[in-house]
DNA sequence: GTGAAAGCGCTAACAG
DNA sequence: CTGTTAGCGCTTTCAC
């Protein structure tokens, strides 16, 4: 049973005098007398009066809700980059209202008619894996609502985003491989037309060219969770076809793969090296710790809002790429260089 | 530049009609006549006419926000319990909008005050682990917004919560312990304020006694985390202290145990065996596999979603404590009954 | 069957 | 220095 929350129009008639007296009161207009300031705080005060967000939103068409679309909460690069959002956020008055999409095209329009209808006043957004159609996004950038993208982005869309260089980490991540030894790798895989896996991928291939390395398309497998990394290692020990190393699309897969080594006896990393991307959590708790690359997804998600913010508060029309820097960081499932 | 979104007005003024009469065209009104509905539909659907929802709440006093609060986005459990929400809010026509203590009182407050500014219908919390005074809390209550509270409750404070029988599980992860050969037992606890820290320290004490082993307060040691469970098993193997097995109050300590037993080359479970409890990713990850308490935060978070909406919906007023059953999920951290 | 008017809580332009 | 009025977008009496 909702009681009736204070407004500005009890203070007011408590106080006998106008609603607007009151909110100018509150708000330290030059205009009121000191004594009616003064007043009016103190009852305010005790009354505990909380300024109505809503009313506020519809009189200045600004909600100040920056909503979110990610495919998983649960998901510790995503709840990673969403920490990041709500840490700016909170900082700059702003609320965050998250929705997910389970990795499914019908919900993630759903989510974009909610947080449209919510009139949020931006959104930071990573699309599904099978999105192919960016209409509902083109629509809501037409409204005037910003979106700012990150990490798995559109493609033909002039949008801002916020992204890592998922080319150059790949190639980096492969080199160091190559550098400690390894001379016949293979890369597990994401969905090719999303665009970070193609071009983890393709930063794969052009390292082992450019280090004189042969590369063709049986070195890829599609393998990004746990499971299929798992599986995918049992199936590669039986076929004889085990390289003596791998570079993963995530961490997660890395864990697959590693738990299978593990069970199989294989020695990581004096038999097989493996290498990672993101590094979350897991990549300390894996036996042997994981070598991966690091995302920095609070970072991302922290310039996501800054980016986004901005251009709310400011009404900038550039379109803004941010790159985030990578860096590797080797544990021990990889050899020292 | 936020571009003008489509009204109700500007429906009406096209048509020629007036607002209330486009008002419940929209929404069927029987008085309405079918042509006009027709028209008004037809044309709001061209337009991609999208209700406000603030101009709604306003009128309705009504939200239709569920406010969150827990101490970290970025931890697997609580991003389940979210998940779980998130669910059945969306189900129900609900946002969430979400915010995190850092385990920090005062953020807590300002999420509070935050969160009632925004005027949410309700809100589901999990507090920081020292918060000692609850008035905030009784604050929100009094103003009428129900809250629900799960995992981490409020002593002292009548409301309704989402929990599991923290006492029960650790009793019975515990008695495996011993039903598989454990006789000197170790528990790494939580913080003794926690209710539900106390409450598994208790379940592990009374285990022993009721299988006639004896306990004292030596056997608990103060480890909550991943690197405190890894120093702490250094600190054990240094002074010769190691047990023959370990109850964790979660399964990050429980990871940072495995690692440096790992590391110290101390065979599990053949030497000490290991249980954790949450059964979060982690605990499949872990070498060897970590065997833990289900603790189900998915179904938490969509209970404590359901009590919520009911009490926001009908406006009850009786007290509910749900109890979500846990269950022991045995891997291979410890021995075989 | 439809329109006019009032009001949700607040602010801002306009008076005085 | 303070009050009155209008309006944000929508719903809901009350008229006709």
């Amino acid at each position: 049973m909702k009681s009736h929350q204070v407004t500005i129009k009890d203070i007011a008639k408590i106080l006998d005098i106008s609603a607007s007296t009151v909110s100018r009161a509150l708000k330290d207009h030059p205009d009121i007398s000191i004594e009616t300031k003064n007043k009016v705080k103190k009852l305010a005060d005790k009354l505990k009066y909380k300024p109505n967000a809503i009313a506020l939103s519809l009189q200045s068409n600004k909600s100040h809700i920056i909503g979110i679309i990610v495919p998983q909460i649960v998901h510790h690069f995503f709840s990673t980059v969403i920490s990041g959002i709500e840490e700016l956020a909170a900082d700059k008055g702003y609320n965050i209202i998250i929705t997910q999409s389970n990795e499914s095209q019908k919900k993630e329009l759903d989510n974009c008619q909610t947080l449209l209808s919510g009139r949020v006043d931006g959104m930071i957004v990573s699309r599904t894996k099978d999105t192919e159609n960016f209409d509902h996004f083109r629509n809501i950038l037409n409204t005037g609502t910003p979106i700012v993208f990150f990490d798995r982005t559109c493609h033909g869309i002039k949008t801002d985003k916020v992204i890592i260089d998922d080319y150059k980490a790949a190639y980096d991540a492969t080199e160091y491989l190559i550098k400690t030894g390894c001379k016949n790798l293979l890369h597990f895989a994401g969905p090719k037309n999303l665009k970070i896996s193609s071009k983890r991928m393709w930063g794969f291939a052009d390292a082992l060219k450019r280090n004189n390395l042969s590369f063709n398309e049986e070195m890829i497998y599609s393998a990004d969770n746990f499971s299929k990394g798992y599986n995918l290692t049992y199936e590669l020990y039986k076929n004889n076809h085990l390289p003596d190393g791998i570079f993963t699309v995530n961490d997660m897969t890395a864990a697959g793969t590693l738990s299978a080594l593990n069970e199989l006896k294989i020695k990581v990393p004096e038999e097989i090296s493996v290498f990672g991307f993101t590094n979350g959590i897991i990549s300390q708790i894996t036996s042997p710790s994981l070598s991966t690359v690091e995302q920095n997804g609070y970072l991302m998600g922290y310039s996501a809002a800054e980016i986004l913010i901005n251009k709310i508060e400011n009404e900038t029309t550039d379109i803004i790429s941010k790159i985030i820097p990578t860096k590797l960081i080797i544990r021990n499932s990889t050899k020292k260089l």
